[in-house]
DNA sequence: TTGAAAGCGCTACCAG
DNA sequence: CTGGTAGCGCTTTCAA
């Protein structure tokens, strides 16, 4: 591989021009230029990654942290994974990956070695080790997810709160009265950080609003059809005429069956509304409403902020909460009057 | 962060021996080595990447690419990078990301610049255009998976012919005359590449061993359930005793499901095996037998070829199959006699 | 058993 | 607009 003096050579001029004119930071002649362009191509030459580092201040490598936990939902963790090395790489950042246990004993030892400019943290438990060593380190970190205890950290993530708050709104809007919540697999509750946020907006926002609410788990130490199914046949006999879910696209799938199976149309005779998915959900056997978990809204503002803690004005610690947007899908309809609540009702 | 200069300051010596003490690449005095160590703990001196690849000449990364595509098998998928970077970790090195587009730009690009030592081929695909430019670069490159024209290249991955010959060959020395095989999703004969060997030498070795065979896959686009269940239904209904699986979790609990549904019982009604399956078969609702993808496996030697490239030895070019591994869980027993067949079958 | 010093290939400062 | 050069922090000869 040709390094940079071969270049200047080549070029006939001094390797400080070669590296201004491949940089850019400081103004080179035209006629100068092609001939060191000229002489990149003919020999080849790409900067050495490591006398960059080392000469320069930046390594261009983000890490992420992933622990990728037996239950981590695969489909979505990929989307993660993949909206962030796409981010990154738009800022002209590599992703050099720390998975199982490398993703607390990594973490320390690329902050030590300087192998990375910033720390992206992926994977984020409501109780998480990660917490305290990006305090310890100087390395620049920036969660997507957050943890309980995040005083002092950048996070960033969907506004799960505010988008539980507006399905609910949906709903009662629409004039539902007893509404149920599909939610994730119980151990989902302990090992991640998001689930109980929905579960306890939605609580106090159907109160709020004054409507009935419903909860149940879609499995529980795995995402089971079943028990989704169950939870949801429950709720509507129970009385609900609205489902809200945040679960697994499985089981959301299996719950759409379930309904069909019984004869019941959406929205004519259920309104269903999906919350936090990171799939297509007008894809479904029946399409639902969406407030969408997007992958690369959190990701490219992850990556944003860490680019910005490298450069001058370092973020301001504190949560990123990314607006819900909501999707529309024509599953959303009044309540029907059934003949049993039509009787109960005089 | 320390550097070395002060560490050796620290503890009275100069940096060669600190470099020494550190790397044991030369002897050094017990005594000079206390000190040595207790001048890191103190400082916290970690050796500085950058600095470290420029001297010496590794960087102690490898790239990873794997273009994600949209039908790519997430859980599976996920197993593999998650071994992918456990092996690599084992031998001091880290795993640097190239996914999307990147999966090949990036791999031009790491290549060119030296960012990494050795690189890692996952999501091989039948025709893929890292083939060639792996035969462009110096970069060490190792497969994991077989794509059509891979002359010249090294590759690792399970023995998929032999996994299928073995399942093929347990079924008919118990007995039985007629099989069927529920391969994948049909995108994925023409997307990944060990779909196509399977089914070919399940084809070659039912006829070789004089067994009726027949074929079926669990999805067009995507896998699907239902028409995993019909492909197996048709199979049955057509004579089969047994069935090979080699498709998703999901299109295997689902085909479960609809023998259990059909009051058809493992193995005395039918016998079923699992061939390539990277999941517990032995946790599906029967526990099915299985000669399964141990990703660990592929991407542990793909590693270490990898490293055995960069030390003395480059390893030879061409495949390395893995050989396969029978799992019995029950699942299989001699053929029921025709008439109990179509009594249960009704 | 240890030290001195020459690079590794680049960036960025200081001159011109 | 361009060149010379001092490091960046480490590894690895070469000497002692």
């Amino acid at each position: 591989m040709a390094n940079i003096n071969e270049v200047a050579a080549a070029a006939g001029v001094s390797i400080s021009t070669v590296s201004y004119a491949l940089s850019g930071k400081r103004p080179v002649a035209a006629d100068t230029r092609r001939r060191i362009e000229a002489a990149v191509q003919e020999l080849g030459y790409s900067p050495n990654a490591g006398a960059r580092m080392l000469a320069g201040r930046r390594t261009q490598i983000f890490a992420l942290t992933e622990p990728l936990r037996k239950d981590t939902h695969a489909p979505t963790h990929m989307a993660f994974v993949l909206a962030t090395a796409v981010a990154a790489r738009r800022h002209d950042y590599d992703i050099l990956l720390l998975t199982d246990e490398e993703a607390h004993a990594g973490m320390r030892r690329v902050a030590a070695n300087g192998l990375v400019d910033a720390i992206l943290v992926l994977d984020v438990a409501p109780e998480d080790p990660r917490v305290e060593l990006a305090r310890q380190i100087s390395t620049p970190t920036v969660f997507i997810g957050i943890p309980n205890d995040n005083d002092g950290l950048v996070c960033v993530d969907l506004d799960f709160e505010a988008a539980t708050a507006k399905a609910v709104d949906v709903l009662a809007d629409a004039g539902h009265t007893s509404i149920g919540l599909i939610g994730q697999a119980e151990t989902a509750y302990e090992m991640s950080n998001f689930p109980p946020r929905v579960r306890a907006s939605f609580w106090a926002h159907a109160a709020e609003r004054g409507v009935a609410a419903a909860y149940g788990t879609s499995g529980g130490k795995r995402v089971s059809r079943t028990v989704a199914r169950a939870a949801a046949v429950r709720m509507i006999e129970d009385g609900a005429t609205a489902l809200v879910l945040h679960c697994a696209e499985e089981a959301q799938a299996s719950i759409l069956a379930e309904l069909a199976e019984r004869g019941l149309r959406v929205p004519d005779d259920i309104s269903v509304i999906s919350v936090g998915a990171s799939f297509d959900t007008a894809a479904l056997s029946t399409p639902v409403d969406s407030i969408p978990l997007l992958p690369e809204a959190s990701c490219e503002l992850a990556v944003e902020l860490a680019v910005q803690a490298l450069d001058d004005a370092a973020p301001e610690p504190g949560l990123r909460l990314i607006p819900p947007t909501y999707t529309p899908h024509g599953s959303i309809a009044p309540p029907a009057v059934r003949s049993e609540m039509s009787a109960s009702v005089r």
